[in-house]
DNA sequence: ATGGTCGCACCGCGA
């Protein structure tokens, strides 16, 4: 049986819907995790998401900032014993449970601070939130409940590896790309036994990206992007994994988000 | 060479 996930930061779910519901007939995953909602949860926009069959939508929002929403074909169970990252109460996390084919999943949704502009906590208290997140985030292990698979998703601003940046000569000091964030990423998932889906499917050197700044004159010709969305899962499910799709086009829609969706899809 | 563009909420902040 198939199922897929994507993730998608929207920045602004509210003046971004028409291409939410495109995305979700064309393309149809069985789940969608959003991050940058940008809507307090009394005015998440549920009913055009319902309309397209989606009736299962776990929500944390906050009025103007951050905020993630996982929407669902399939039931959910969402998990409320969350933890509030940083002790900030930002919205930047949901996870839910749900069942596919026996399996039950946790699906973790996240939305990793982006840190500002100058790598150096001294002087910029965004990055050292952003590295005290990713310190938190390491307790976080795919195998931490028996019986349940994990899958972790979501714009965690961090491209870890050489060839998810276009240049990484040119961007070892613009954060994002610091050695200080790639290695906490890198230590996350190897003390959480999470597999970087994304780069079993298209391993390196091939130039992976998910974001491209809205600062370009032409983003598409320029091509500086950066992969900071990504999906994660334990070990059970990275064996059953299909196929990974960057969404590309999707830069190129009308005012789009500056990141594109990717889809994860298995056969369990 | 070091700006450049977004979205939201309010005329700055965070990205």
């Amino acid at each position: 049986m198939a199922l897929s996930i994507a993730t998608w930061n929207i920045n602004s779910v509210r003046l971004r819907m028409p291409l939410v519901e495109h995305f979700l007939k064309v393309w149809a995953p069985d789940v969608l995790c959003l991050q940058e909602t940008k809507v307090h949860n009394g005015e998440f926009p549920f009913s055009p998401l319902r309309a397209l069959g989606y009736e299962h939508i776990a929500i944390h929002g906050q009025k103007g900032y951050h905020g993630v929403a996982t929407i669902s074909r399939l039931p959910l169970h969402e998990l409320t014993d969350r933890r509030d990252y940083c002790g900030v109460g930002d919205a930047r996390h949901l996870s839910v449970l749900f069942d596919k084919n026996g399996k039950t999943i946790r699906l973790h949704n996240f939305y990793v601070p982006a840190g500002g502009d100058e790598p150096d906590r001294t002087i910029n208290p965004k990055f050292g939130h952003k590295l005290d997140f990713v310190e938190e985030m390491k307790l976080l292990h795919a195998e931490a409940d028996a019986g349940i698979s994990s899958i972790l998703v979501g714009d965690l601003n961090i491209a870890p590896l050489e060839h998810d940046v276009w240049s990484q000569k040119q961007l070892l000091k613009i954060v994002s790309h610091t050695p200080i964030e790639t290695e906490g990423l890198t230590t996350i998932m190897r003390d959480g036994a999470w597999v970087d889906l994304m780069r079993q499917h298209t391993p390196s050197p091939e130039k992976l990206y998910t974001w491209w700044s809205y600062r370009a004159k032409d983003w598409e010709a320029a091509d500086r992007g950066r992969r900071l969305d990504h999906i994660w899962s334990s070990a059970d499910l990275s064996s059953h994994l299909t196929n990974v799709e960057i969404l590309r086009e999707a830069r190129g829609w009308e005012r789009p988000s500056d990141h594109v969706p990717v889809i994860a899809s298995f056969d369990l």
